[in-house]
DNA sequence: GCAATTTACTAAACATGTTAACAATAAAGG
DNA sequence: CCTTTATTGTTAACATGTTTAGTAAATTGC
């Protein structure tokens, strides 16, 4: 007999479900990332920046899903390759301003059509309207409060 | 103009979806495990043992989701605090078989009632159809092929 | 039986996750 | 103004994630 006879089997567990499905959306995407020596992170990162242009790190951070700490380390490398730029913000010093360079871009652009695939991919075989019925329940579940 | 004009926002895509949402639900539970210096992880490890008994290494590692590697150095330092045990199977000697110790066991006691308050507040604030829907959707998911 | 392959686990190296503590600047409140 | 508080980011320390390589034992296939 088992403390936890009470609660659900870990396919039941809603941590374990979001942490397997992530697993299996991201195996791809991997593999697409180890091709080119970029860890999830900085895709991410590279994709944000992309999408915002030159904003603060605790935007990216919040976009990103990071913690400024991690967030403090990736980009300093990301800047020793060339990925980014940033600069402090005139107006507020304690900011500081990151932007992508021509070398990020080229980097998402090489590999766009892959990602896109990938994505495709997940949504033939789930239909768009799982899909975007599952996007919206995670929507809700983010917003309840804890 | 960016380049990924043709993707969705950060709140449309799966894997940052997926990693907000799990933010969201492991945030109690931290919480409660910061109070008992106790990792994620370990907690985890703690009720797939008290669950499925005696196991294998690699049974662990898939029912927790985690990496081997990862396992082998929780699983050291767990032993050294006296939460579980490790022994050589001896019909297969390469297997580590783990058990979960008294001490372990003590912790989820302690902690049961924390952890089924936090499930049920979830459950109560997002209803528990959405919820069985949700698992479903993640379970249909975990199954894509890759 | 035995070589080749597979399985179970460990070790090492590097990247990120996580918390706590801290520095610098900005904003608020008197 | 000037103190207090909040914000932005960094550093440090330790835990885990991830990949590669390696070891030992079991299994396969001939």
């Amino acid at each position: 007999m088992n403390t936890q006879s009470h609660t659900q089997s870990t396919s039941r567990s809603l941590p374990i479900a979001l942490l397997r499905a992530r697993e299996t959306v991201m195996a791809p995407i991997r593999d697409m990332l180890q091709g080119i020596q970029l860890t999830e992170q900085k895709w991410r990162i590279l994709r944000v920046l992309d999408e915002l242009g030159e904003v603060e790190q605790s935007a990216i951070a919040n976009e990103a899903c990071l913690l400024l700490p991690s967030l403090t380390r990736i980009l300093r490398t990301m800047e020793a390759e060339g990925q980014i730029t940033r600069r402090q913000d005139s107006q507020d010093k304690r900011r500081t301003m990151v932007k992508i360079t021509d070398d990020g871009r080229r980097i998402l652009a090489d590999n766009l059509a892959t990602s896109l695939a990938i994505t495709s991919n997940i949504e033939a075989q789930m239909g768009r309207e799982k899909l975007d019925h599952l996007l919206d329940l995670l929507e809700e579940l983010q917003a309840v409060k804890v």
